[in-house]
RNA sequence: GCCCUCAUCGUCUAGCGGCCUAGGACGCCGCCCUUUCAAGGCGGUAGCACGGGUUCGAAUCCCGUUGGGGGCACCA
């Protein structure tokens, strides 16, 4: 039988990185099998719907590398709405369905319940389909549902335990439950590989795919990712939009091969491994069934080596949008809370041939692609940022007889370095503590690119007009 | 409250009855290198939740306890 698997998010917001995934879950058991993977947007819930997310959804899958060409879709959950209502009459139809009229209240009332659950009261009302009246499916009063899960074995659930669920509103049209069984029968989906959070979904959406007369589908629930009190990763507490760290420069190659690893590892002592590697180990099976945790440190640290290990013309590429564009201006990104932040000097005062000079001395010093601002911008800047705290620390008599030294010697790192271990010689100083006010005072900094390179990159002028400023703000 | 589920260093994991004196990675600490900071090299810190079984033998299998997580809408 040929595979067929989904990712079927809804376009309520960002991107979630558990989205993010679930989408690369999906993915992988695709290729491996050389099956299909389709995008179906379950966008029903019109309230919460927009269209620019959906544009965000494919955008940020294209990112992590699923491209358009490699799936079917997508497509729109709210276009099969009559495939829905069909599967509920078709339900109603053969009995194993009725129509309720009790309202949330009147229900708690007659249970005391306030957690849900239904008492089977209209069960046998008989009653027809009108206005306000839900559509309940009739669940087994014995039993079990086992549900074949290949990262958890069986999950059991009794029947008897399952109410009566909903799965069409007074209105008529089907809710979740239905809505996405139905577009997995039609799409012929035969593995549904999701998040945790589903798994108590799973019996009921099981006793629909049988009673619409339909083998169910392998499923596969994958654990759930956490923040650092291990509960689940939230849009309102933590940081989950997958856009907003590729805005602040997480590289897509080490985000999938970071969320590839939660629950899982290739063979051997290795974690950042080619994607290759992924699609050729990658199992479900193997999938750790416990609840991980979104280390962003982790993340941080792969995203380093990442960076480290592109090609200098690559890293320099990559390092663009935060150098020269593009951004996003102030209107949208209101809207939409994505973009990056524009580097603080003017467009026109940067220059290519000087960060492409630097670039790979930046590389190893950076861990995030938008860090690489504030290393290079003292190049860009009339005048460099200034660091309170380096500065009150630097101790700037020395460099008068700096600038006497540098107004003669030869432009270049080794000629700079030579000259100014000369000038501190004089007073004891070795080059490290030597080198600490010139670089305050050239760069605004107590750290960042080696200095010597750095300066003749900056050039005499700008290097002495900069001590000067030192001195005279002294 | 009810249902489901999970449990190896702080964190992510390897381990699927003897190869475990429990391996790797991130973090943290130290040393080396060094023009700051990184990077790199070397070393170190730290774990099988607990209690019962099963077995010649258990991190690995079973039961229980404890603890964590998810779910319980006419949302998806």
């Amino acid at each position: 039988m040929t595979v067929r698997v989904r990712f079927a998010p809804s376009p309520t917001g960002m991107f979630h990185v558990g989205s993010a995934r679930s989408a690369l879950h999906n993915w992988v058991v695709a290729k491996q099998s050389g099956g299909t993977f389709v995008l179906r947007i379950e966008d029903t819930d019109a309230s919460r719907n927009h269209p620019r997310w959906v544009d965000g959804i494919v955008r940020a899958m294209e990112w992590l590398g699923i491209d358009g060409d490699g799936y079917e879709g997508p497509y729109f959950q709210s276009s099969y709405a009559g495939e829905h209502t069909k599967a509920a009459q078709q339900l109603f139809d053969a009995g194993k369905a009725y129509y309720c009229d009790c309202t949330r209240e009147t229900l708690e009332q007659r249970t005391g319940n306030k957690y849900g659950g239904y008492d089977g009261f209209c069960r046998d009302r008989g009653l027809g389909p009108g206005d306000g009246h839900a559509l309940r499916f009739r669940t087994p009063d014995e039993g079990v549902t086992i549900v074949k899960d290949l990262v958890r074995g069986e999950p059991t659930f009794e029947n008897n335990l399952i109410e009566d669920f909903v799965i069409a509103r007074g209105d008529g049209s089907a809710v979740f439950l239905l809505a996405n069984v139905v577009d997995d029968i039609t799409m012929e989906i035969t593995q549904v590989i999701r998040a945790e959070e589903h798994l108590p979904n799973t019996p009921k959406q099981q006793m629909l795919w049988e009673a619409l007369g339909h083998t169910p589908p392998v499923w596969a629930h994958v654990p759930i990712i956490v923040n650092e009190k291990r509960q689940k990763l939230s849009k309102r507490r933590d940081k989950v939009a997958l856009e907003m760290y590729r805005d602040e420069g997480f590289l897509a190659e080490a985000m999938r091969n970071y969320l590839m690893l939660l629950g899982w590892a290739p063979a051997g002592d290795r974690e950042i491994v080619p994607w290759s590697v992924v699609e050729e180990e990658f199992s479900l099976a193997d999938v750790n069934p416990s609840p991980a945790f979104f280390d962003v440190k982790k993340l941080t640290a792969f995203n380093g080596e990442y960076i480290r290990a592109l090609p200098v013309e690559q890293f320099i590429e990559r390092c663009r949008p935060w150098l020269t564009g593009p951004f996003v201006d102030a209107e949208e990104k209101g809207e939409t809370g994505f973009g990056i932040t524009p580097p603080p000097w003017a467009p026109e005062a940067y220059d290519p041939a000087v960060f492409a000079a630097v670039a790979e001395l930046a590389q190893t010093r950076i861990a995030l692609l938008a860090e690489i601002v504030s290393y290079v911008d003292f190049f860009f800047l009339d005048a460099p940022v200034v660091d309170e705290a380096a500065w009150a620390k630097a101790d700037l008599t020395l460099l008068p007889d700096v600038i006497a030294a540098y107004s003669e010697v030869d432009w270049n790192a080794e000629a700079l370095k030579e000259s100014l271990l000369a000038v501190g010689e004089q007073r004891g100083l070795k080059l490290g503590k030597a080198q600490a006010p010139v670089r305050v005072a050239v760069t605004g900094r107590s750290v960042g690119l080696p200095l010597f390179e750095s300066l003749e990159v900056l050039g005499r002028e700008r290097t002495l007009d900069r001590l000067r400023a030192a001195v005279a703000r002294a």
